[in-house]
DNA sequence: CGAGTTTGACCCGCGC
DNA sequence: GCGCGGGTCAAACTCG
């Protein structure tokens, strides 16, 4: 398993862009033609080879791009309640192949990081979502939601989506598109917006506090 | 004293 | 082959 993802989220509160798992950064890098350093960060449990990658957006000081790199292999403290969204991330799940290419990953899930639902019917909208803009593993990935659910059980929405971005400090937008930089959305609404169509590869999420 | 951070050195892949 | 740049290592340091 080799996957990866970029998320764009703004600086939030004290700047900790806290995702629920506990980080242990082990370098930091100047970047060629970046004034901001990058830093490298790794879980500290030793049985999860995730990594995150973490630097200050040049157009937008107040915005960190974040890149994780593998998949969590444990628990965190707030995965033990089910959760509507945890359906969306079986669904994300089930439509991610193990290895990701930068050229498939956006048609494979478009939407696999979710906003927070706040009700089972949000949840389902959510998941229609995820079908209408999908067109040829949507009854594999229906199907294997439930199983996906049960099976599934070690750190499936934090694989994708940070705490940061499920329980943003306030309300939070979610932009997906292949122009990333410009997608910045006023703070005041909480739409969701997305370019099934988009070649763009990564996860844009904006999360922006009032 | 243990866990986490800092930071310079090192390694490796890639382009020329 | 060489140099550059990105990623990682590891010792020193800081902090609770």
């Amino acid at each position: 398993m080799d996957s990866k993802y970029t998320l764009r989220m703004k600086i939030c509160g004290n700047g900790v862009a806290d995702d629920g798992y506990k980080w242990r950064k082990y370098g930091q890098k100047s970047i060629k033609n970046s004034p901001n350093p990058r830093s490298y960060y790794r879980c500290t449990n030793p049985r999860c080879n995730a990594k995150k990658q973490v630097e200050r957006s040049l157009e937008d000081p107040e915005t960190l791009i974040v890149t994780y790199e593998g998949l969590h292999l444990h628990y965190t403290s707030h995965f033990l309640l089910p959760r509507p969204q945890d359906l969306f991330t079986a669904a994300c799940h089930a439509a991610k192949k193990p290895k990701l290419q930068s050229t498939d990953l956006h048609a494979e899930v478009p939407n696999c990081v979710p906003p927070e639902p706040t009700s089972q019917a949000e949840a389902g909208r959510l998941v229609e979502g995820l079908d209408q803009s999908k067109d040829t593993t949507d009854d594999s990935l229906r199907h294997g939601l439930n199983e996906d659910v049960m099976q599934r059980s070690q750190g499936l929405l934090e694989d994708i989506v940070p705490l940061l971005v499920r329980k943003p400090c306030n309300s939070t937008i979610y932009s997906y598109g292949n122009n990333l930089l410009s997608h910045e959305s006023p703070p005041s609404s909480s739409t969701i917006s997305w370019s099934p169509s988009s070649p763009c590869h990564d996860v844009g999420i904006f999360s922006s506090i009032l």
